[in-house]
DNA sequence: AGCCAGGCACCGC
DNA sequence: GCGGTGCATGGC
């Protein structure tokens, strides 16, 4: 089964590749993604995308997940107007989308992240799937599964999380799932709060800093003023708007100014662009 | 071989 | 509040 659809400003790796999830595979011919307890493949020709489910699950699942409501035209006009760099970052990454995924599997795939680079991110979190996670259904016999929900996570230890060699993040991981298990942090409350209440409702948790909380609610809760500033974001943003290495918070301080409520977005488009370019490196 | 990775907690000042 | 350091593990 599939259903197909005419998509613009999309690009399917770019959309993967640029760092904002972690359960994708490529394929000769496209994508096989794991997401929302599912499995899609998706293929793209040109302006068409050709997702292997049924009307009704795209319109339900994957429109959402794709932010597919959104004009990224517009949002690429207003960013390419800032400034040159801006400019080369959005038309070198031009199918960017911000996906719309799980809180949860956000909060722990960047604890995961941290000191690590991506291919073994990945890794881990499909280690982590296949433990505690539930097999998906599917015609392929290689065995996809879930990101485990947190009550299958809920008597995990921390020699079980070693095990898995998450290392010294291993407290970290243990830190949030009991957290949400007990209900000290709510995720569903945070998609009300603003973002200062929410982000200092997950930095009291373990291992989540700055950046990690940036990111859980950039691409965890679309909450577009966040600015995730790691390495690669300090180094393209030293490189292009100071004369000197800024401090942490200069630079956040600056990229809420200049970019406002489309920071999150310009984020993206720096951080892949600057990745794949080795800019300021 | 040694350095570093989509950082963070913890420690001193 | 600031800057320095250790941290598990794997990839280059």
């Amino acid at each position: 089964m599939s259903y197909n659809i005419y998509i613009e400003d999309f690009s399917l790796e770019h959309i993967f590749e640029c760092g904002q999830c972690f359960r994708y595979y490529k394929e000769k011919n496209g994508y096989i993604i794991i997401a929302m307890d599912k499995i899609l493949r998706v293929r793209q020709i040109d302006n068409q995308l050709i997702l292997s489910c049924t009307e009704e699950e795209y319109f339900n699942v994957w429109k959402k997940y794709f932010d597919l409501d959104r004009k990224y035209n517009e949002i690429k006009k207003i960013l390419a107007g800032k400034d040159q760099y801006l400019k080369e970052a959005v038309e070198d990454k031009w199918g960017i989308r911000l996906l719309k995924q799980d809180p949860w599997e956000v909060l722990i795939s960047f604890i995961i992240s941290q000191n690590k680079q991506i291919p073994h991110i990945k890794k881990l979190i499909e280690l982590l799937s296949k433990k505690y996670g539930d097999y998906i259904e599917d015609d392929e016999l290689k065995g996809y599964y879930t990101f485990p929900k947190p009550y299958q996570l809920a008597h995990v230890t921390e020699q079980d999380l070693r095990d898995l060699k998450v290392g010294f993040r291993a407290p970290y991981i243990l830190d949030a799932i009991n957290k949400v298990v007990n209900k000290e942090v709510d995720l569903e409350a945070i998609y009300n709060m603003n973002f200062c209440q929410a982000k200092d409702i997950l930095m009291s948790i373990k291992g989540v800093g700055e950046k990690v909380s940036d990111c859980i609610l950039l691409y965890g809760y679309g909450k577009y003023e966040s600015f995730p500033t790691d390495v690669w974001v300090k180094r393209v943003m030293n490189y292009y708007y100071f004369e000197q290495e800024e401090k942490l918070s200069n630079i956040q301080k600056f990229a809420r100014d200049y970019f406002g409520d489309l920071a999150g977005f310009a984020q993206q488009y720096l951080f892949y662009h600057a990745r794949d370019n080795k800019i300021g490196k």
